[in-house]
DNA sequence: ACATCAATTCGATGTTTAGCTAAATGTCAA
DNA sequence: TTGACATTTAGCTAAACATCGAATTGATGT
């Protein structure tokens, strides 16, 4: 729990998540979004892999970076819970594909 | 947010806060539930204070601190709705009395 | 004034982080 | 096989962080 808010307190990453979750990207179109070098975003990529965050698959040349929502809900709804809170989904666009069950890794 | 979330990176940050949401306790109460010192703890504190999680008030010898419910509310809140989720109260207690309107910072 | 107690600040140390450039790895196409 | 492209690894610096013991501040009680 503490890795996943340790990858979420920076704003970088934050944004990755928030890209991911219209979809699937990869390594090269995410880092196109920010001003910051390829090496660094790998990085960034490789702290969100950690907190088991995203899920990345090699696809050709590229790595496709995929958001892990379910992931993201239970650490969420895990802290929220400690304080009286639930996480009630409101997201009209029932899209969410991100992951679905029996993903690798 | 970035602070905030920084702040919740931590588990001593988090239990304090815990500790706090059943009402204000003095630095030196909160200490005594951890196995690190005193300077650590103050730290803590001051991460949490900047982070407006807390506020604190000097009460004689002690200093009281406060849990701003609102504040981590909002933070968690205004990060939830990114992923199309909201927060709802679900707890029975009702209490909820560390932080009313109008504080001093 | 003085001693005491609670909490913080100071100064030191070791660890982690974000960022960079340069180099290595892996994949595809010619 | 060579070249181009995408990504990661290696190696580094500077800044931030966590932690401690010692010293300091500030309030209370004698």
């Amino acid at each position: 729990m503490s890795i996943v808010f340790k990858a979420l307190s920076d704003p970088t990453r934050r944004r990755v998540l928030e890209l991911l979750k219209s979809g699937a990207m990869s390594a090269g179109d995410l880092s196109a979004h920010f001003d910051v070098s390829k090496p660094t975003m790998s990085a960034h990529f490789a702290v969100l892999r950690e907190a088991d965050l995203v899920a990345s698959e090699k696809l050709g040349k590229s790595v496709m970076y995929q958001l892990k929502m379910s992931v993201l809900e239970d650490a969420l709804l895990g802290f929220a819970k400690a304080f009286g809170w639930q996480l009630q989904d409101i997201s009209g666009d029932a899209s969410t594909p991100q992951t679905r069950e029996g993903d690798t890794q």
